[in-house]
DNA sequence: CATGTGACTTTGTCCTGACAAAGTATTGAC
DNA sequence: GTCAATACTTTGTCAGGACAAAGTCACATG
């Protein structure tokens, strides 16, 4: 026979007690949270299950109301958890379904293991055309760096892409683009892309387009512009980029 | 000559104090938000100002400092703030860029004033076929409403949507359907879609749906199959679409 | 048996207070 | 003048407490 305390209702899962590192910079709430996502994730609090009250949860783990909140709220901003007013905390996802990733099409290739290769058509420092100019919220004429490369995925060409950085946000140099994806160079050099304004259209290949593409003319395109910003709101990335849609697509996770 | 506090930087931007409402269900944080969300869309605290510091804001507009930071921190969350510690905060964005709306075309087309209008070819209470099935997370075989619909937008034929909604999360009524969107059934019906995962390519239109759509055989068409969870993690629909790629893009605002 | 009333649980909101960490500006030594 | 140490500003983290609102459940009442 097993005790249940009066005056609570029995939750499905027991979250284990967490160690906790007072000393590290790492804040509390993280590392409860973090703590938190692996118990999700291992299987150790069973999706769908309810978790202790909030209340209780701090003063067993040995930290404020406020903190465990906090570290809470972080799940469920990522979809793991699910809360309701005087119903409890509950388990809906196993894994972080992230809003959206802003990476360039690069990193995504090489994490796939696809091998990623690039050719650089053209590359040349110029006065930024006008609706360029406009996109990026510049001066029109400012100066920027213009590029065409051709982007092959498994030694086979997969996109056609026409890209503009404005000169002051980064000098961009030919041989760095040809090992590393833009999006990779802007990180390092501290520009990190935060916030992006996509539009996602189709159009039939040109002749010139289903040549370099290796499709054949009137085949389907996928196009994408887009512009991108750091987290100071200040433009980095001007793109427009044509995709054989018979070998990609676009995937999002999007949440309200 | 103008005088200067000493022992504090002076701002950019002053905000204005705020008429409070304490008595109102709507918590004091968002109201404090949602007017300095319109002073910053309106101009009254200019784009790239920087804000008191939020010590002194709590002060003056009579809220405690995590209220004050709470209401900032929805606001930064929207993209209309930057903070930094040490600095202070300042503003990046005049408008609200919203992650992404998780609406419906019928709901976009009718704000846009495009006039929307629906043609139901088939609705039927069927089993999920097996990928269907798989894209909500139901056992194979459940049973689903399936339907689909011939979107037209200011008289032109727009697109072709293939949807499937489970049964027991709602019935599907032809009439409804006709009169009012998809999404607008489920929020009426309490099953608010919360999150979405949506693939988007593009290929050419086979005569059949090119005869439809009123376009050339081997017209270039969007796809975009979606799947949607309500805030408790259900699968709520799912979705296959066709669009006239002349005619419509999907544009989207992202945040890392 | 249905039903609504009230006790109780649980999360949401709001407050005060304190210290830490990151940046900026000033000051002083060389 | 240059550079490093220092003071100061500003946001970040954390604690504890209090009350409100929403949902659940048992129980009394018709």
């Amino acid at each position: 026979m097993r005790g249940v305390a009066v005056g609570e209702r029995t939750p499905d899962a027991v979250v284990p007690e967490v160690p906790l590192d007072r000393t590290s910079p790492v804040p509390l709430y993280f590392q409860v949270a973090t703590r938190l996502q692996q118990l999700i994730e291992d299987g150790g609090v069973p999706v769908g299950s309810r978790l202790e009250n909030e209340v209780e949860l701090a003063e067993r783990l040995g930290v404020s109301r406020p903190t465990m909140r906090r570290a809470i709220q972080y799940l469920v901003e990522r979809g793991m958890l699910v809360r309701k007013r005087g119903v409890g905390t509950q388990v809906v996802h196993p894994k972080v379904r992230r809003p959206v990733e802003l990476s360039s099409l690069y990193d995504d290739l090489a994490k796939t293991g696809r091998d990623p290769r690039t050719e650089i058509r053209l590359l040349e420092v110029r006065p930024a055309p006008d609706h360029v100019a406009e996109a990026l919220g510049v001066a029109p004429g400012s100066e920027i760096t213009w590029f065409e490369r051709l982007r092959y995925a498994s030694g086979e060409p997969l996109a056609i892409m026409h890209n503009a950085v404005p000169t002051d946000v980064l000098a961009i140099e030919r041989a760095d683009l040809e090992r590393r994806g833009l999006y990779e160079l802007l990180r390092a050099a501290g520009r990190v892309p935060r916030m992006a304004n996509q539009v996602v259209g189709a159009r039939t290949a040109t002749g010139a387009e289903a040549r370099l593409l290796g499709e054949g003319r009137g085949a389907p395109l996928l196009t994408m512009t887009r512009t991108a910003w750091d987290e100071s709101g200040r433009a980095v990335e001007y793109g427009s980029h044509l995709y054989r849609a018979s070998r990609y697509s676009f995937e999002l996770t999007l949440t309200i």
